[in-house]
DNA sequence: TCTGGGGTCCTAGGACCC
DNA sequence: TCTGGGGTCCTAGGACCC
């Protein structure tokens, strides 16, 4: 006996550029990016001239000479974004929030109160269109990757229900890069076998899977195609990494050059862990060169960082390795720093025992109580008056103006 | 045609331990 | 001295997702 479809996935249509519509009428039915330099969402209008996200934005000019560039409004993205989830959320405790403008809803035993599931998904489309204002898309099935690929063909501003009985006779005709996991490479290298649609990947001879893309994905690609997915839909996740990074252009491949841009990094990155008392053990940089190819180095220390300026110089630390292992290369185009491996911050305690730069691995260290209390301090001043209010004076000119920094915090998953 | 920023997961080799 | 096997951790790279 097979279950019911009780998984919804709903996900707001070109979600910037939709609230871009919402708040000037005018754009309404026009072809309009949000972004200025890059392309950080396109209107469907804008879509059917070829632009998509993260293009640059001269090349979408030329895809679409009518293309108007709106400056984005991050404020209203996060109200409306929380708004259309918590409709969701007034049918069921059970949201897993994905991302700004996405989720997924289990709605198991809410039939006597809302009705069945399909009756649940229109209403809330419906509401979220008279309330908001905004177009949503739901697919409605029985597992979380098969409810994602429904909310995809419904889209634009559509509702799919896939009835149980009917599942691969939904899923098998649909090409494979509609499942979660298969992107332009895996695309290309099931299209070199022969291998275009879902239905096909599910026939492929025993084994023939894995040896094309290797176990992990073999394995979870073939339950896909079956549409055995064990997944189940959880309200809280852990974050595992956090992370800043910036593009810069072209700069010279120095260390004097890019420590402003270090500091910048390294304090976005421990400010978000001390927020929420995390440390992490793994520093990671990574350094893109100017032809786009990029490399990492990473460190792991016995115990969890958080103070802006250890995280800052073992970052720069890498950074030199990394350099220093390329050295043909002279410019840098990007420079990320990512923290790992997080444990929950007790407090000052571990600060004081930890230190890495010289005399700092005396335990205890007056040093490192300092930086840390420091941090506090201006952690302080910044939930007060911004954080724009206060800075260390390398990493406060540091900031690179190539995103708006509202756009960055958007992008942050809670801790 | 040369693209932002924040994330997750997988692979593979090497070090090290038992 | 060479040989086996298994497990864990670290590092680097890569694909993918929103």
């Amino acid at each position: 006996m097979i279950g019911d479809a009780n998984i919804l996935h709903a996900d707001l249509d070109a979600f910037y550029a939709s609230v871009e519509q919402l708040l000037d009428p005018s754009l309404l039915g026009q072809p309009i990016a949000v972004g200025g330099g890059v392309v950080l969402a396109a209107s469907y209008e804008a879509r059917a001239f070829g632009v998509r996200g993260g293009m640059a934005g001269r090349r979408a000019l030329q895809l679409c000479p009518e293309l108007r560039f709106v400056s984005g409004h991050f404020s209203a993205y996060r109200r409306l974004g929380d708004a259309a989830i918590g409709v969701l959320g007034e049918f069921t405790p059970s949201v897993e929030r994905i991302s700004i403008d996405e989720a997924f809803a289990d709605v198991s035993g809410t039939e006597h109160l809302f009705g069945p599931p399909g009756t649940i998904a229109a209403c809330v489309r419906r509401r979220v269109r008279d309330e908001l204002g905004l177009p949503i898309s739901v697919g409605v099935a029985r597992t979380k990757h098969l409810a994602k690929i429904a909310s995809q063909v419904a889209k634009p501003d559509g509702l799919v229900v896939v009835d149980p009985e009917r599942e691969l006779e939904f899923l098998h005709p649909l090409p494979v890069e509609l499942m979660w996991g298969v992107g332009p490479v895996t695309k290309a290298r099931l299209a070199d076998a022969g291998v275009i649609t879902i239905g096909q990947l599910a026939n492929m001879p025993g084994g023939s899977l894995e040896r094309l893309l290797g176990q992990a994905i073999g394995d979870k690609l073939g339950a896909l195609a079956w549409n055995r997915d064990p997944r189940r839909v959880h309200t809280r996740h852990r974050a595992r990494s956090v992370g800043a990074q910036s593009a810069l252009g072209r700069r010279a491949a120095d260390a004097t050059t890019l420590r402003p841009t270090i500091r910048f990094l390294a304090d976005r990155v421990a400010s978000r862990l001390r927020a929420k008392s995390f440390a992490g053990r793994t520093v990671t940089v990574r350094v893109r060169f100017a032809d786009l190819s990029s490399i990492t180095r990473s460190l792991t220390v016995p115990s969890g960082i958080s103070a802006t300026g250890i995280l800052a110089e073992i970052a720069e630390e890498l950074v030199l390795a990394a350099l220093a292992d390329h050295p043909d290369e002279t410019s840098v185009s990007l420079l990320g720093i990512s923290v790992s491996h997080l444990e929950r911050h007790q407090a000052l305690q571990l600060q004081l025992e930890l230190g890495l730069d010289g005399d700092q691995r005396l335990p205890g260290s007056r040093k490192g109580a300092a930086r840390w209390l420091a941090d506090r301090a201006m952690d302080a001043v910044r939930e007060r008056f911004g954080r724009q209010a206060i800075g260390y004076g390398s990493a406060s000119v540091g900031a690179p103006r190539s995103v708006p920094a509202a756009f960055r915090e958007l992008a942050e998953r809670t801790l």
